[in-house]
RNA sequence: UGGCCCGUAGUUCAACUGGUUAGAACGUCGGACUUUGACUCCGGAUGUUGCAGGUUCGAGUCCUGCCGGGCCAGCCA
């Protein structure tokens, strides 16, 4: 298997193995070139950080070699020193393994500039490519249009003496940046523009991070990719939609170096988009350099670092990508079922945990008070996760003060209200029924506090007489709680299509993206590790902070996910 | 404007490669259950399969035309 577990997996997941990918990988296992061997490779550019865009194809890529007893390499595609560079290389690697997945090998365009250049040589020999002095103004210009033919370049026909010294010498270093590239000769006025003399070499005095300064010349996308896909012996080159009207390019290349049936095939998909956020390297870039988002790892970021951070689990975003499958058509998905993913995942895992996070004050007036006077904490037993017995109990004191979720009493309820007001009974999660006797109000009307009463014969939960409450709400002592500090999050852009109508996709950043909370959590959250995901009973799904002091009493959490919420969708329409 | 790719519930995908009343998931609505208004379970609704022709006993599947969307004229990937 190639996967690797840091987690619970139990596999890579896929959807029922109908999609025309696995349809091709089926024929190609049984007959054709490739003599059952299946080996993919996922090729990111080190430029920038994972999304869950690029989890999409990192679980197609490993997903199906796996499925057909193949391998997948990691490459990254170096190609252009400008941008890139080694944090991303480490950045990325991380997050591959993070989701579960084991490369076959790490490997770089970047090892096979030596074999692209003799086979540029090669081509050159061949009267297939040449030296072409015009800059890349004149080149473009001179590309034609859609229903306009390309002009050849006045170098076009130089001899193969010329273009192999003039080529050796932009090697060598000898000229300036963007005077010369080296062109591939295939036809000015074919109807595929990417066939009009594609530029293979351009020249770049730059330092490459890996190459270092060896290098004048760097290879283009198109002369890099296919080959490389054919040194490493990938048989199925999956890209993304954008990269269709390129195919016919890679086949060129890779059939005028003699490359054989069993050659590397490109096919394409589509990438993934998700409502409510964007997807493209610019646009998160420019989430983070105008500080939009605290980096790249931000929790609200649909980055795969950022995901982390946020608490939604690797298996479920492999079961999210097997489940929505592979089209040739580009969609936006509903960020909705990515979190029904995470929510099945934590539901079954999760411990739970009672927070309070916008407490009101309940005091037990009832409360049994000790022959010294003194009150005295009670302790009660708690699930841990009902999904999971094995998950076991805990314990949470109980006092005469407590707090309380302030939403989860009402002066004055609606009709479907049925949580705690003043007179009626409900139950405290694991505790006892209470019951509000009295409500304290401050100078603007607003509820400051509870008086209550408690029936110290519902302990644990239960009414000996078999009397029914409607609600049952969770609560904390106030005299054990810890402080904590939690960020709620919202859509990160309130247009589920941020700029599909040519706007500014930044127009419908939501400020409210993020909301900090001191909250008040039972003691029994102190079990919970930076990076654990626990429910807060009711509330959802919230992430300890990864730099959160493991040392310590955990300070911070974030929403990962809030639970399904019915009161939500009736208050809602009842549009109030 | 030319070429290529693509149009199936609100969304994203299925439909054994022409064969009965076009399915699933998420969402939505209703009900049951419930010490989470969660989970789970049961049930309902939403489609002129982009449109129009044609081939065929039979078309979501094949053909033609039209309409609509995407991609392509970087020395980015």
């Amino acid at each position: 298997m190639n996967a690797t577990s840091g987690d619970d997996r139990e596999g890579p997941t896929s959807n029922s193995g109908t999609d025309f990918i696995r349809e091709m990988l089926k024929q190609h296992s049984s007959s054709g070139p490739y003599g059952g061997r299946v080996q993919t490779r996922f090729p990111p550019e080190p430029n920038g950080f994972l999304h869950i865009g690029h989890a999409k194809s990192i679980c197609l890529n490993f997903g199906v070699a796996d499925e057909f007893g193949g391998t997948t390499m990691l490459r990254f595609d170096d190609t252009n020193p400008e941008t890139e560079d080694e944090r991303f290389v480490e950045a990325i690697q991380e997050d591959v393994r993070w989701l579960g997945f084991e490369p076959e090998q790490n490997v770089y365009a970047s090892d096979y500039f030596d074999r692209l250049h003799s086979w540029a040589l090669e081509l050159i020999k061949k009267g297939l490519a040449y030296v072409d002095d015009q800059d890349a103004e004149t080149i473009s210009e001179n590309r034609g249009g859609f229903t306009t033919p390309g002009l050849e370049s006045p170098w076009r026909d130089r001899s193969v003496e010329e273009n192999l010294d003039l080529f050796a010498r932009m090697t060598a270093g000898e000229f300036d940046e963007g005077s010369r590239v080296l062109r591939t000769k295939i036809d000015m006025n074919h109807e595929n523009m990417q066939m009009r003399d594609p530029v293979m070499y351009r020249i770049r005095n730059q330092h490459h991070f890996r190459t270092g300064d060896r290098w004048k010349v760097y290879p283009t996308y198109d002369w890099a990719h296919g080959q490389s896909d054919a040194i490493e012996g990938t048989t199925h080159s999956l890209c993304t939609l954008e990269f269709d009207s390129h195919r016919p390019l890679y086949d060129w290349y890779l059939e005028q170096l003699g490359q054989g049936p069993g050659r590397p095939r490109q096919t394409e998909f589509a990438r993934l988009n998700l409502t409510h956020t964007v997807m493209s390297k610019r646009r998160l870039l420019q989430l983070v350099e105008e500080g939009h988002v605290d980096g790249w790892d931000d929790a609200r970021m649909p980055t795969i670092r950022g995901l982390r951070r946020r608490g939604y689990p690797a298996k479920a975003i492999r079961d999210f990508a097997g489940h929505i499958g592979i089209a040739k058509v580009n969609g936006t998905h509903e960020i909705e079922l990515l979190e029904s993913f995470v929510r099945t995942h934590h539901n079954t895992n999760a411990l739970r945990r009672m927070v309070v996070l916008d407490p009101i004050e309940v005091v037990i007036t009832n409360w049994p008070v000790d022959d010294d006077g003194v009150s005295r904490a009670d302790v009660r037993e708690a699930i841990n996760n009902p999904e999971d017995a094995a998950a076991g109990t805990r314990e949470v004191p109980f006092s005469d003060r407590l707090f309380i979720e302030r939403d989860d009493f009402m002066l004055d309820p609606p009709k479907k209200f049925f949580r705690l007001t003043l007179g009626r009974e409900v139950r405290l999660r694991a505790g006892y029924f209470i019951t509000c006797t009295e409500v304290e109000t401050g100078p603007d009307g607003e509820v400051t506090r509870l008086l209550c009463t408690y029936d110290p014969e519902t302990a644990g939960g239960q009414a000996p007489d078999g009397r029914k409450v409607k609600a049952t709400i969770h609560w904390v002592s106030a005299d054990h709680a810890v402080d904590l500090d939690v960020a709620l999050y919202e859509r990160l852009f309130t247009d589920p299509h941020p700029g599909a109508d040519g706007e500014d996709p930044l127009a419908s950043l939501n400020p409210d993206a993020k909301t900090m909370k001191h909250a008040k959590a039972e003691p029994a959250i102190g079990d919970i590790a930076p990076g654990d995901v626990v429910q807060f009973e009711r509330l959802g799904y919230f992430a300890r902070d990864l730099d959160d002091d493991p040392s310590s009493v955990p300070t911070l959490f974030h929403r990962t996910v809030g639970l399904r919420d019915e009161w939500a969708n009736i208050q809602k329409r009842q549009g109030s």
